[in-house]
DNA sequence: GACCAGGCACATC
DNA sequence: GATGTGCATGGT
């Protein structure tokens, strides 16, 4: 599969970020998002020359909360990052350095403990901002290996993970490039089924996901 | 106007 | 463990 996604798009250049930590305040801000309004926000907080650990330890939530709007669920956001910074400050004195010279797996329990970071986006950081070999499983991956009837859709994040990491090397360069790709071909390629496809009649082409209920009710085909 | 987007937390059963 | 819901903007 990498083959052959590798040869149809070619490399896809990320994480889109200038520095740690901004790719770090992407991987928060990205959050079922999309990464156009991502972008907004974060040209929001360069113009305001907010995009160090210091800057957002010093600005109040709200004026965070106003400046990260585009990218949707704000007040949440604001707060996620907040509680971040307030970590990287007791923990690390506000040194990414420091961050990531701990041991991998030790760090990757200390993200999961902060509120909003789960495991995705714990594992986004871990990756892309620290260049450690964890793969990166998000709903791209979980629907494109659905489909190729690799995995069941209602398998957890670490059985997927696991799937990856047992049979791939633990080459950070390669884990960037595999879920960077995967995200290209599940944007273009492989779109979330129609409604009438996830008509209960006939859930059997699909397992239940949470969330497809809600969608459902709102307006039931 | 509905649907979707590179999730997560929390309540409830 | 499974399920439902809140959080919110901007593009198609």
């Amino acid at each position: 599969m990498y083959q052959s996604m590798e040869r149809g798009l070619g490399p896809q250049g990320w994480w889109p970020g200038r520095s740690r930590f901004e790719i770090i305040l992407g991987a928060i801000l990205t959050q079922n998002t999309a990464w156009t309004n991502v972008a907004r926000a974060i040209a929001n907080l360069r113009k305001a020359r907010i995009l160090t650990p210091g800057a957002v330890t010093d600005i109040s939530r709200s004026r965070l909360a106003r400046l990260i709007r585009p990218s949707g669920y704000y007040r949440t956001k604001a707060t996620r990052v907040k509680r971040f910074v307030r970590f990287l400050q007791r923990r690390y004195r506000l040194d990414l350095s420091r961050m990531f010279a701990e041991p991998p797996s030790i760090l990757r329990r200390e993200l999961l403990a902060l509120p909003g970071i789960g495991p995705e986006t714990a594992d986004s950081i871990l990756l892309y901002a620290g260049q450690i070999p964890v793969f990166v499983v998000d709903s791209y991956t979980r629907r494109i290996l659905s489909r190729h009837g690799l995995i069941r859709s209602i398998a957890s994040y670490g059985e997927i993970q696991t799937l990856f990491m047992s049979s791939l090397p633990p080459e950070a360069a390669f884990y960037n490039e595999y879920h960077a790709l995967l995200v290209a071909v599940g944007k273009d390629f492989c779109r979330p089924v129609p409604r009438c496809e996830r008509c209960p009649l006939r859930r059997d082409l699909e397992q239940y996901r949470p969330g497809t209920a809600r969608r459902f009710l709102r307006s039931p085909p």
